[in-house]
DNA sequence: CGTTTAGTACTAATTAATTAGTATGCGACG
DNA sequence: CGTCGCATACTAATTAATTAGTACTAAACG
C-alpha cells in the first residue's frame, strides 16, 4: 500500500501528540495511551508508527526487547509545517486572513493580541 | 458509498473556492475552472458536487437546460468552522498557540499585529 | 527444557475518498 | 423529423487511509 502524501493525517498527528508528549516511546506506549480514548489493536499501532517512520516522523532504536521510537522532527517545526500547509489549502497561502478570522471568530481582545505580539519583540 | 465526515475534504474545497468567487454556477462552469489547473472529467465534477449538496455547503436550483448551484452557507462561516476544526486537532482546541505559531513563523510585525487588532475594536 | 509472553514482519481486509464510465433524455437545429 | 450536443442519474473502478490478522522469534519463567 502506497502512501502518498507526507503530511500527517489525523490519525497520525494523534499518534505524533502522544510521542511528543513523552519524547521517547515503545509501540505499547502509545498503544495503551491510544487505548484510553478508543478501541484499537496493538499491530494497528505498530502499522502507523511504522508509516510514520517511513514519512520521517519518526525514527527508531533496537532497545533490549522492542524498539524505542523518538521525535525525528521537533514538534514545533512539524505543526509550523501543518500551519502553514493550512495557510496554503485554506487561505491560498496568506496568514493575514486567518488572524482575522482568529480574531473576529475568537474574541481575541487587544489585551490578548498584545500578549502575543510581545513574544516577537522580546529577542 | 458512504461519506463519513462532513467537513470539507481538499478537493471539496477546491470547489467551493470557485463558488464562492462566482456564487453561483452550473457544473460546466466549475468544470473549466477545474480545467485550467488540472485534468480532470465533467462527470467527477458532477459528483463532487453533488456530495457537497448531501453535505449542506450547495444548494441547486433548476433553472433552464442545468442545474444552477450556489453556497449553502457563507464562505466566512465554512471558513471559520475549518479554523476551529483545525485548532481541536493540531491544537486542542485553543487558539493562542496558533496565534504564537503565527508570530513567531510567519515574521508578522508588531505594526501588522495593531492593523490585525484594530479589526475588533471598529465596532 | 517446554511453555507462555511480548515483540516484529508481512499480509490483508475494510472503509473512505476520488475519479470516471455508461445509459439515457431532451432541446436545438439543419 | 433525425441527429447532435449537453445535461443528468446511476453505477463502478481506482487510489488512499485505516485497521487488524497471522506466522514467526526470542526472551522470560516455572
Amino acid at each position: 500500500m502506497r502512501r502518498k502524501s507526507t503530511t500527517l493525517t489525523e490519525q497520525e498527528l494523534e499518534i505524533m501528540k502522544i510521542v511528543w508528549e513523552r519524547d521517547s516511546v515503545t509501540v505499547r506506549d502509545v498503544y495503551e495511551a491510544l487505548l484510553e480514548r478508543r478501541k484499537v489493536a496493538y499491530t494497528t499501532v505498530m502499522t502507523m508508527m511504522k508509516i510514520l517512520e517511513q514519512k520521517q516522523y519518526l525514527k527508531k532504536n533496537q532497545a533490549d526487547r522492542a524498539y524505542v521510537y523518538r521525535p525525528a522532527q521537533p514538534k514545533r517545526q512539524v505543526i509550523g509545517d501543518m500551519v502553514r500547509d493550512f495557510i496554503n489549502r485554506v487561505f491560498n497561502g496568506s496568514a493575514e486572513p486567518l488572524l482575522v478570522h482568529l480574531v473576529e471568530e475568537h474574541d481575541l481582545s487587544p489585551q490578548e493580541m498584545e500578549e502575543i505580539a510581545k513574544i516577537r519583540r522580546k529577542p
